[in-house]
RNA sequence: GUGAGUGUAGCUCAACGGUUAGAGCACUGGACUGUGGCUCCAGGUGUUGGGGGUUCAAGUCCCCUCACUCACCCCA
């Protein structure tokens, strides 16, 4: 008869252990997903390298000007969205929320214009933001990034729209979409921000909440509004396309043409709108219907002004940044995971035994070998079913009478054939 | 910041307001005393996210709170 159990540390002050979470919006990655992290970063670093983008590391941490100043005062990333702190100077410090800024400051106060133009870096890790997280957005989220410096060529627009391509197809990614914009320069682009403005004064009442906002500090943006009265009432708006300088048209012109050549499938869409200001001319976004309503796997263009804006000499530039997270979402449902695995593993019968394995192991290890052993005087079933598990290549059993006679047993386990061999032998056996 | 949804075992999920909250997977052992995968048997785990309330009785109903999820906003 079983009896109901008394809870244990009746006494116990505490009600129960404080549990520790990872913060709101930021998540541990850990095997098996960090192997397609992996993959990922990998195989960005191989595809960058063949265009000449050379790997740049810059702070996570940086003075809050920095951002404000080139992400721009009135945007949300900048308003509402930054990790800003006081150091213990008082000094107001900020988490990156994106890898472009630090870059080029780094750009400028390490005078890297000095060096063959352009420059061409890449770069990896956290940025944060302080969002409400969703499906494909948190707090401290990862950006692989690279930006090309020193060039306003359209060849570079092209080039770089192309290398995004050959990184996602080296993924084996599918399915997704490239858009292309011309957003104009500092002459036009107010030309056409007015045109807008007097297109929806008169509709300003009409439009929705958001738009009215929109109208104030971004009109581009009610282009975009999923709102069915503000579709109807941007009927006959003027189009970006309309108000392009001479120079900002010939440029997208043939950054269009050299995409054909380069045989990226792209659509224009004159309606996408970047959420820093410090763009100009071509803005671009791959996009994705597989992950809900944050379909952005990757975006960027053009920023012509940004360096002389952080003081260095004008050189137009231009770059794109990569939501890692994203493309790990997409790899995980189209893609087996590619665990690796050891080659072998010891498992043994009794303490001499384990002694044999452990010098066996570290010899094979000094050859690169990747081995593991049994611990724990687990049986042997269960050693190999560990074995199995891990998905070892081969087994090597080592009991009493295989330290009798001197050789080691070994088995494959992909078709469960097995022999023995001398423990000399055995160092060589998996070269 | 706004709105909606969900919190039960390590994981995926059951349980009309009514005994001691179950199952699969996974894990460990055994059948097979030193040979994995298949099969069968056995074994352990829960403060039902937390707090309060209604009730004879709450995993189940109500309130608060926290966490997660999705969407808006915005963005990679």
């Amino acid at each position: 008869m079983r009896h109901r159990r008394e809870p244990l540390g009746l006494s116990s002050g505490r009600s129960s252990a404080e549990r520790y979470n990872a913060l709101k919006g930021i998540q541990d990655i850990y095997p098996p997903e960090v192997f397609i992290w992996q993959k990922v970063e990998n195989t960005a670093k191989d595809v960058f390298s063949t265009y000449g983008f050379q790997e740049l590391r810059a702070p996570i941490i940086e003075a809050t000007d920095i951002f404000v100043r080139s992400i721009g005062e009135t945007t949300d990333i900048v308003e509402k969205e930054m990790y800003t702190f006081s150091d213990k100077a008082g000094r107001s410090i900020t988490l990156r929320p994106e890898g472009t800024a630090p870059l080029v400051r780094c750009y400028v106060q390490n005078h890297l214009y000095n060096l063959p133009s352009p420059q061409k870096f890449f770069y990896s890790g956290p940025m944060f933001r302080y969002e409400r997280p969703q499906k494909g957005r948190f707090r401290q989220f990862y950006q692989i990034g690279v930006e090309a410096l020193g060039s306003s060529d359209p060849k570079l627009d092209a080039e770089t729209i192309s290398m995004l391509k050959l990184f996602l197809e080296r993924l084996g990614l599918k399915g997704l979409n490239f858009e292309v914009n011309s957003i104009g320069c500092e002459k036009c682009r107010p030309d056409y921000k007015n045109a807008l403005l007097n297109f929806f004064s008169d509709k300003m009442n009409r439009l929705c909440l958001d738009c009215k906002r929109r109208y104030e500090y971004n009109p581009l943006r009610i282009l975009d509004c999923k709102v069915d009265e503000c579709i109807k009432l941007r009927v006959g708006a003027p189009q970006v396309m309309d108000f392009l300088c001479s120079g900002c048209r010939t440029h997208f012109d043939v950054v269009l043409s050299l995409l054909h050549l380069l045989n990226v499938p792209f659509e224009i869409n004159t309606t996408m709108v970047r959420g820093l200001d410090y763009y100009t001319r071509t803005t671009f976004e791959v996009t994705t219907k597989q992950l809900g309503a944050q379909n952005a796997v990757a975006a960027g263009g053009r920023y012509d002004k940004l360096v002389e804006e952080f003081g260095g000499p004008p050189t137009p530039a231009i770059g794109f940044a990569i939501g890692m997270e994203r493309i790990v979402e997409l790899l995980q449902t189209s893609n087996k995971q590619d665990i690796p695995n050891p080659k072998v593993f010891i498992a043994t019968i009794g303490a001499p035994a384990e002694k044999e394995a452990l010098i066996i192991a570290n010899r094979l290890r000094e050859n690169g070998i990747w081995v593991e052993i049994g611990y724990a005087g687990n049986s042997l079933k269960s050693q190999l079913r560990k074995a199995d598990r891990l998905s070892a290549g081969y087994v090597l059993i080592i009991g009493d009478d295989e330290i009798s006679s001197g050789k080691v047993k070994w088995k494959r386990l992909s078709d469960g054939t097995q022999g023995e061999i001398p423990f000399s032998e055995a160092y060589d056996f998996f070269q």
